[in-house]
DNA sequence: CGTTGCGTTGAATAAGGTCAAATAGAGTGG
DNA sequence: CCACTCTATTTGACCTTATTCAACGCAACG
């Protein structure tokens, strides 16, 4: 196994599928006035130090809904953070097939698959309309050699993919279908809650397939369970649209067998 | 979401659960003379590199069979090198469902999971009688902003657990019940030659429900796939131990969906 | 040599998957 | 703007896989 990452050029890395027109420039929103800052890699961070690690930012990426913004087996240099939009990341294996690894919204990061093997291991695709900051690794390493507060929250920020990985085990080893889609639900609710959208109220930006690829369920089981839950007057659904009515009666679902 | 971990003390820091007979000292086995070093976080690592990044083993510890090396929740203070021996780790849900995220063996870390929260998120304990490095992580932190060789193997090794974690996923959202068994047994062989034992022999350290954790399964479900997989020729298993007989079939088994 | 934990096996059952058909929307080109 | 297509979704009927429940065997250990 071989990481050696390409650390010959640094600033001066140009990304290949970067457009020149995306060259380094001045942002009109930097890290210290993004109002994502907290949930993402400067999280609490300095004003100090954030200037600095706002040069990490090497350049914005808007991306079409559909759209890769890298595929399993490229070539890592960056990882990238969401800075509006929708996406989801999934593996390939030998027979073709997909399973749905996550979904990432604002403030979170993409493409740490990557560093260990210099390729990254899945892919990665925008699932409406979205804008990434990239941030070529090397400077990240760079930096954090220097601003201990940034190396914490890369860490910090690694090793919560883990447990956040371990969750999904559990959910995908101990849990059954219903306990499985509530808890997804509830995880949906959690996050848009601190990205200041309803907490009751949101737009499914996946198809019922790509839920049920990340549930480890099909589909049509998928289906069935969200007209169960309407049925039992846990939500409202409407095709993408979802509303929890009653999101303690989600959380005891996770609860004891029943 | 707080990480702030305590690192007033690094070099004086004695974790509390060290016995003082354990204080630094040198050990008969350095990372420089380790068989397990190319697995390890010093892979790859220049002589000069290696002396100091050995410095990090701040202890050994000794576990017996049973023993919990962390326990969900404990605070973090280091991650460990298993030196011999094998390991699980496994989350507890709400419910007191165990899930088992992963078996370790010889130069794989243990306690990643614990930077991001300052907690541990999940128990790790021996399944043998085992050996552990024990390295402070804010050592492991302060050393890598100067050895950059440290710092990229720290990063590979937390992106190969995410890697990991991918794979399993893949396990447990997309494949069958045979096929998971047969992946998990073809993993294991590749994890031990690597090693250098016997790719097709081995003692199995965990019971049958504890690799039906793993594997989203329930253990009388694993014990009926080692007496068919033995039916059909491609293994021979008498309670722990293991002889895989027909290693091509069970790859094929990972292949198109019969 | 009984106890205890682990493993095996069988029969019945339930959970979710498969196959199939109908419907609803979203996007597209005329 | 409308008709048309294509894809996503829903729902039903049936089937398969793995689970559940239960009994029994085996091996290690005091």
């Amino acid at each position: 196994m071989n990481f050696a990452i390409d650390r010959t050029n640094t600033a001066q890395a140009v990304p290949l599928h970067l457009e020149p027109s995306l060259a380094p420039r001045k942002f009109e929103t930097t890290c210290s006035n993004c109002n994502l800052r907290e949930l993402c890699l400067p999280q609490g961070l300095c004003d100090e130090d954030l200037q600095r690690v706002e040069q990490i930012v090497y350049a914005r990426r808007r991306m079409k809904r559909g759209e890769a913004l890298f595929n399993a087996g490229d070539d890592f240099n960056a990882i990238y953070a969401v800075r509006s939009g929708f996406f989801k990341t999934s593996v390939i294996d030998n027979e073709g097939r997909e399973q749905v690894t996550g979904f990432s919204m604002g403030g979170e990061l993409l493409g740490m698959d990557g560093i260990g093997s210099g390729r990254y291991n899945g892919t990665t695709s925008a699932l409406e309309d979205s804008e990434v900051c990239v941030m070529p690794f090397s400077l990240i390493e760079d930096m954090s050699r220097e601003v201990s507060a940034l190396q914490r929250n890369l860490h910090a920020v690694l090793s919560r993919e883990v447990v956040r990985d371990h969750g999904v085990m559990m959910l995908l080893g101990s849990m059954r279908a219903e306990e499985r889609l509530a808890a997804f639900l509830l995880n949906l609710s959690k996050r848009f809650i601190r990205r200041g959208y309803s907490r009751t109220d949101f737009h499914l930006r996946m198809t019922r397939e790509e839920i049920g690829s990340y549930l480890g369920l099909k589909l049509e089981t998928v289906s069935r369970l969200f007209s169960k839950f309407q049925e039992d007057g846990l939500i409202e659904v409407q095709q993408k649209h979802v509303r929890i009515l009653d999101s303690e009666a989600l959380e005891r679902l996770l609860g004891p067998k029943s």
